[in-house]
RNA sequence: GGCGCCGUCGCCAAGUGGUAAGGCAGAGGUCUGCAAAACCUCCAUCGCCGGUUCAAAUCCGGCCGGCGCCUCCA
């Protein structure tokens, strides 16, 4: 199978094809930096880094770009019921923005564009509008004519007229037609304001993405994406500005991600209930559950958070957790030292290996099949549940921990364990040890562990069971959980994610 | 009212013409001194009603229910 995507536009599953051999740019419609990122904005920087992660892995060279929003109507009106600059908002926000996105694993942003540093492109766009009819001034403001662009509404498959008809957008004396959209805004004194040849003013909502996607990424590129809630009118304008102003195709794909709720209801500022700060929710999960949450699900249908759902989430990832210990104590190499195939290969499965090798082969193309398919995230990680399975089978059933195992079972296993990571890495999971490693390192708090387990050890063997019990007890309370085998007793950190 | 999305086990969720992945929770079992971890077994006919077809959760029609956008919004 070869990637489809699903495209907003054509609303159907296209075959991907890039505008230009190999490389493939992609434009996410950023934050307007008014306030500190919710749940819910992490969404389409999660799935949009995990795409990126795939298209990488296909081989395409992939440049994303997503912008920042930083001078805007809202950030006048939060700069001044705080008492701050629209400057300083800006930039406190952004900062926060970019520490859950680091936080999160989403590392594949290669521009973020400031719609202030591109004031100038903008400039240059409308005048160019003007000068082919698309646009007008009126009053020191300047409005995209929609009457002009003959195939408005294309996209969120809307007739300008029937806008008007629903009486919905606000009439303004200014403009020709209720459709019409700002590109340019004039200022009240105290505003931020540029110079232009309308007067001082600043950009109108659309225009800068429109600006900015073009500058880096080219007239006509390849992926352009965002929440839903942005098809209308955000989206629909940009296509309409952008290729009022090119003559060209301004994105081959639209690409738009479901929204996520807060247990059932719409995450919104005006019930402040819904809004939860991911700034807060890192404090408590682990990175991987809250990636996990937006991956669980296909990107273009609505998720809902709750805490029990991450709990839920959290303890499904426990197993590869585990595993991931075991494969340490078996290979005595840590699962995320592994360095897996960047590129997307064939696999076949050798003639004179297991024949279990053979199953998580197929595993894998279970994986990149989901994932061809409009980046199933969902189904592929039902396939690495079932290949962590299949792993452990093999583990009990070839004895992989004792001394005796074979090592030709151990090497085919090891690979298997390879196959394992590469996936992970495509969905950007498991990238950071777990925090028992890091107290492994310790040398005291690891040593004064062992001590415990050895003393125990010795009060096992003369049957003194309720001692031993007691140990690992009072171990327990204080965060170690003991696990006895065969081969020894070995320890982790009980997660404190959940609370039980 | 217009445009669009969705309804699969208690919960989450894949599957979009060939007879229901996976996870969480639950029940039983193997292992264990007991646990834990791991593994095994069990646990749904797909909102309702019609139709098309040899065959439908999957296609078509209707109905019921939920949601998004049409106004700022990831």
């Amino acid at each position: 199978m070869s990637l489809r995507v699903y495209n907003t536009l054509t609303q159907t599953k296209e075959p991907f094809r890039e505008v230009a051999s190999g490389r493939v740019g992609m434009y996410v419609c950023g934050p307007t930096v008014y306030s500190k990122s919710h749940v819910g904005h992490m969404t389409g920087p999660v799935i949009f880094d995990t795409v990126k992660r795939y298209l990488t892995y296909l081989g395409y060279r992939v440049t994303w770009v997503v912008n920042i929003t930083d001078v805007d109507d809202k950030l006048i009106v939060q700069a001044a019921a705080e008492g701050t600059t629209v400057k300083e908002l800006a930039e406190r926000v952004t900062a926060d923005y970019l520490e859950c996105l680091s936080a999160l694993g989403v590392d594949g942003i290669d521009v973020m564009p400031r719609a202030t540093d591109h004031i100038g492109e903008i400039l240059t766009m409308i005048q160019s509008l003007i000068q082919k009819g698309f646009a007008y001034a009126s009053d020191g403001d300047v409005y995209f004519d929609v009457t002009k662009s003959k195939d408005y509404g294309k996209l969120s498959r809307r007739d300008p007229d029937e806008l008007q008809a629903g009486a919905r957008v606000e009439p303004s004396s200014k403009k020709h037609h209720p459709g019409d959209f700002a590109l340019w805004k004039s200022s009240k004194p105290g505003e931020p304001a540029w110079e232009s040849p309308w007067g001082a003013g600043r950009p109108g909502w659309h225009i800068e993405c429109s600006a900015m996607s073009m500058k880096y990424l080219g007239e006509h590129f390849d992926i352009h994406g965002g929440g839903v809630d942005l098809v209308f009118p955000h989206h629909e304008n940009e296509i309409a500005q952008s290729e009022a102003f090119s003559d060209r195709t301004f994105a081959s794909y639209w690409m738009h991600n479901g929204l996520l709720t807060k247990e059932g209801k719409k995450i919104s500022k005006s019930d402040p209930g819904t809004v939860v700060l991911m700034s807060d929710l890192l404090k408590l999960h682990r990175a991987d559950t809250l990636r996990a949450l937006y991956l669980s699900s296909h990107y273009r249908r609505p998720t809902d958070y709750g805490p029990s759902r991450l709990d839920e989430i959290s303890r499904g990832l426990q197993t590869f957790l585990h595993f991931f210990e075991r494969y340490e104590r078996i290979a005595r190499r840590s699962f995320y030292d592994l360095t897996p195939p960047a590129r997307r290969e064939e696999i076949v499965a050798p003639a004179d290996a297991p024949g279990w090798f053979a199953s998580i082969v197929e595993h894998r193309r279970g994986f990149l099949d989901a994932m061809d398919d409009d980046f199933n995230t969902g189904g592929a990680l039902g396939e690495l549940h079932e290949l962590v399975r299949l792993l452990n089978r093999v583990a009990d059933s070839e004895r992989l921990e004792s001394t005796d195992r074979d090592q030709q079972a151990l090497a085919a296993f090891d690979r298997g364990v390879l196959i394992l990571r590469e996936l992970t890495a495509i969905l950007g999971l498991f990238r950071k040890p777990s925090q028992t490693s890091k107290v492994r390192d310790d040398r005291l708090a690891g040593s004064l562990i062992e001590l415990l387990i050895n003393l125990r050890a010795r009060v096992r063997k003369e049957k003194n069971f309720a001692l031993a019990d007691t140990i690992r007890d009072e171990l327990s309370k204080l965060g170690v959980a003991l696990e006895d085998r065969p081969e020894g007793t070995t320890w982790r950190l009980i997660d404190t994610e959940i609370e039980r």
